[in-house]
DNA sequence: AGGTGACTGTGAAATTATTTTCATAATTTA
DNA sequence: TAAATTATGAAAATAATTTCACAGTCACCT
């Protein structure tokens, strides 16, 4: 073996950047359930990846295969050579990194943390706090912490397409109370605030609550103060071998719910997009492509 | 599925007492090297197996396949599943709440995305990183774009506890090319880029390179165009079912980056969240506990 | 704005490979 | 020895691959 000691996944992606677009969404699409799907036929493949078929000839060729089985018998025999070493245990993220380096430990335990958080989690309380946000007669309150308010802001922006009338808390800001003067009975109130817990996001949450808003918190499996005044609370694993917390399970349970809320609101919505993209392009603020 | 749920591997190897000798000697071939030879044309296998073309027919007809390439798809779809770490095809993360349950799909297709980005990422690259990173005689510029720069805020508040010597680029603001006047030969500047691609953010990273800078882009999959002026480029799978990407992944290398760069300093660090320790003390920002 | 060139997809034809199926002879097994 | 099983070789049928020409699209450049 010449050049064999590297795998073709590895040679698809050094030359990622010599292909062109088509041929780098093939690329992709071979590597996503990869080497399967580069084992059954042409036509399959080329669907897969919505590309057409000789594109994928074309690919196959500039990776330096005489045809289409020749590349397929290399990938058998590299599927031979992986299944026959011991070493290929599949219990590692980065494969080409040893099982004690930091990404291996740290996806382990952020794995770990998701797992957790979704089989505590009760679904009919998120369902519930997804159609608390999802109402647009109620105002929506965002507001985290000195960390967390990165994370309310990341929901916040996405509210913002989605339905009207919220309200991002500066809660940096000593000017936070002045947010609470609107509110009313039945707004909403989502909160983040993870450990350290912060003093005054405990004094909003109370005083929303007296207000009659709904508190909506999402926090950390100690359970910030705030959850007394909560009516749901969502709380997230986030140990990892750092000497942080990790947001990463938090992240999923908020993006889940901005798809939760925007399914919800989709006639409404759309509308909302549209005319967004229309924006977007005027600004020529995005490239269209590459 | 009636009876998909034991692999083929089983079928054989529960039928091996009603095959013929022949066929019990493909059988075994077969399994030898399980699954890549079953994969390849039905003439090698044959030949593998020192039988003739008809038995491998007959014997796969005997097995319950239509037909040669139907038993070699289902072969490809076993593998399919298998590839995916054995935690990955967790049936249901919230176990409560049906399969079909957003938080099921929306999870597994995070923990789907966090595999493929894993075993795409270059370990080595990724320490580089990091160095470069921890390094505090080198300026640390942090950059996002629209929705991206939470996640800048995200690790530049991190960052801040750990080292000294560095500056958020808001980005969003049309001053962002006076953060760049003083940007030197050597420091680093961390860009945050998904789809859609924004033109000022490409702007500065060619401006920062031209300048010296080294530049370390965290992006999708499909990489934006900086990634031709990055130094080191780290790619996320960002795919969910929402209308909108995920950043799970991403948040995921970033606090691993935090980590890793976190213990590379340790000593200067330690200092550093003593002294912020006591003055969150001091402000009583922060409840002690509960 | 308009032209240029690179890239892609389409459809189809030619080619090649693979599978299926026979009949028959050889071999094994009971 | 008879019956069952196999291999052989070959033909037919099927499927897959390769290769075109051409047209549409997109990015890029002037």
């Amino acid at each position: 073996m010449t050049e064999a000691s590297q795998t073709i996944s590895d040679q698809i992606q050094k030359k990622l950047d010599d292909f062109t677009r088509a041929e780098r969404q093939l690329a992709l699409s071979i590597l996503e359930n990869y080497p399967a799907s580069g084992l059954g036929p042409l036509t399959a493949l080329a669907n897969d990846a919505n590309v057409s078929v000789p594109t994928v000839a074309r690919m196959v060729q500039k990776l330096g295969f005489k045809s289409y089985p020749d590349f397929q018998s290399e990938l058998r025999e590299e599927l031979r050579a992986k299944v026959k070493n011991p070493i290929a245990k599949h219990d590692m993220w980065a494969e080409t990194a040893p099982s004690e380096h930091l990404l291996n430990r740290f996806t382990d335990a952020v794995i770990d943390n998701i797992r957790l958080t979704l089989t505590q989690i009760n679904p009919a309380e998120f369902d519930a706090a997804c159609g608390l946000v999802a109402d647009q007669s109620r105002h929506l309150f965002i507001v985290g912490g000195r960390i967390t308010h990165t994370l309310a802001e990341y929901f916040y922006l996405h509210m913002q397409v989605i339905r009207p009338n919220l309200t991002h808390v500066q809660s940096t800001s000593s000017t936070w109370p002045h947010y609470l003067l609107n509110a009313k009975k039945g707004d909403i109130v989502v909160i983040f605030d993870v450990r350290r817990y912060e003093n005054n996001i405990l004094k909003l949450a109370e005083i929303a609550r007296s207000r009659g808003a709904k508190l909506i918190l999402f926090t950390d499996q100690w359970r910030s103060p705030v959850h007394h005044f909560a009516d749901i609370s969502l709380s997230c694993r986030i140990m990892v071998p750092s000497a942080w917390d990790s947001a990463a399970t938090t992240m999923l349970l908020i993006e889940t719910m901005i798809s939760s809320v925007q399914n919800l609101n989709w006639d409404d919505t759309k509308d909302r997009i549209e005319t967004l993209e229309v924006m977007f392009d005027q600004t020529r603020l995005f490239r269209k492509f590459t």
